[in-house]
DNA sequence: ATTGACGTTTACGTTAACGTCAAGTAAAAG
DNA sequence: CTTTTACTTGACGTTAACGTAAACGTCAAT
């Protein structure tokens, strides 16, 4: 089983994920992806692109970039530390609670509106009666 | 009917509303806010408290201010206007969509991890036997 | 040798939503 | 009249998440 040692330059990433070079060179700044160096270049590894997906998906919930790397951290693969997998569920969990309150204020909100609509139309109705 | 003309200072909505002086200051500078002077002071009106619970109310739906500044403007009590009500709706239903995809994300990201957790169980388990 | 295409570092710029002083004013309380 | 107390206007600072040059390196193709 020969590992097809396959690579990508940070266009094929910046490409293939729909970011600029310019957010993935923040990342690694900010240590959330390794600094793959090939002498100048950096030449990304498939290991690479699961920690961005990680990146990305995490922003998709709502986290910032810090909290992300803080969840990633946890979520190590190799370890099967199943307290860090707990506490890892822990924060998606409370993340989860934020968005359904989010959730709940919005239905609220249209609930208000969507009476107050009933009740101008009734107005107008009234109005051309 | 003698409208009791109640006013309420800066202190006063930044202790009922639970913001600092400096977020009433800061709306009042984005225009969010009325400048309602006595004078040297500020002086805030009933209408002001009405609007400064928009306000909030917007962020508390993931809305940012200038979002929620024009979702205000939209939502005036006073003209009967049916189509800017729609319009104002409809931006609810945008955001509502947004949350739901979140909330979408986060709950999958959940199942996902809880069914690993559960594999690992099962996979100590294995070792255990 | 020169031109591109692609990449690199350094570093200042930007938006959002306030925080945090500093310095001055106004009016009430002692 | 002098403190307090409450408030005012600057104005610079802060965090997040990149954007936007500027200036330079490299390697293959012409």
């Amino acid at each position: 089983m020969s590992v097809s040692a396959v690579s990508y330059s940070i266009r094929d990433l910046s490409r293939d994920f729909v970011v600029t070079t310019r957010t993935l060179r923040f990342y690694e700044e900010k240590g959330l992806l390794e600094q793959p160096r090939q002498g100048h270049r950096r030449l990304y590894s498939a290991a690479d692109r699961v920690r961005l997906k990680l990146i990305l998906r995490g922003k998709r919930l709502g986290f910032s970039l810090d909290e992300s790397a803080e969840l990633i951290a946890m979520y190590d693969p190799e370890s099967n530390n199943a307290a860090q997998l707990r506490a890892l569920i822990d924060k998606i969990r409370e993340q989860q609670g934020r968005v359904e309150e989010q959730q709940r204020q919005v239905q609220l909100m249209l609930a208000d509106l969507q009476d107050w609509e009933r009740r101008s139309v009734q107005a107008l109705h009234v109005l051309n009666d």
